[in-house]
DNA sequence: TTATCACTTAGAGTCTAGTCTAAGTCAATA
DNA sequence: TATTGACTTAGACTAGACTCTAAGTGATAA
């Protein structure tokens, strides 16, 4: 699969996925006897996990340490699963935070369809 | 309120409240004789109300923007009741795709607890 | 064969949202 | 009186995550 069919399916751009690459978050791809990058199924479900993580706002920082651990083997299982956790908790929060935001948005929209708008902001 | 009261309150720093002034989001802040900032119970509501807001993620220059209508009075009701209304379906969609995440984290952090781990990353 | 087009690279530039620095003022304490 | 400490300003700097540019290559269409 080209970089620019990769780009399409997960709706980014062929920077970011050679920006990831050049991170480490993914890859090496390899490449065609032109040089041009040919991204297999394995390539494809890291860069569906690295996306749906990234748009979880989870850092490219903590994604490369999660992919280096990764690559040093078994010996890295446990800590594997503890950064996993670790987000789990932080991501875990955030949701929260962006609900209660999410309700006082809510009750100040209230607040205009129903006319009763005698506040600050 | 001095604006180290105030920071500490909302947990921010001082220089976050000079620079949401700066641009405009709050204030312009009350000042002393010799120059120092002096914040109204007024000021301390739109403050709680612009941080929780940035903690869900609401960009400062859509904020801005609705501070911006606030100020133009009466007849940007509607605009900025259609703002928030807009707001509040992105933000529903980013907790959507949050959960999302956090789900496939749970499941693959349950495949490290049992050790089922025949996974890519 | 020449031109076009999609790809490649290294590295510079951009955007958002702060964060930090330097230089200065003022009030209160040693 | 001198110095300490909290504040002030304008403006430079930073981090994170891309995004763009320039220069080049190689396969295919005219």
């Amino acid at each position: 699969m080209t970089i620019k069919e990769v780009a399409e399916k997960f709706n980014m751009t062929n920077d970011t996925l050679r920006y990831y690459e050049k991170v480490g978050l993914i890859g090496p791809i390899k490449k065609n006897s032109s040089g041009i990058r040919d991204y297999s199924e394995e390539d494809l479900k890291r860069i569906e996990f690295i996306k749906c993580m990234r748009s979880a706002g989870i850092s490219i920082e903590v994604l490369k340490k999660y992919v280096d651990l990764y690559d040093e083997g078994e010996s890295t299982k446990l800590e594997r699963q503890h950064l996993l956790e670790e987000e789990q908790d932080k991501l875990e929060e955030k949701i929260k935070t962006m609900t209660e935001a999410l309700d006082k948005l809510k009750y100040k929209i209230e607040l205009y369809k129903t006319d009763k708008l005698d506040e600050y902001l």
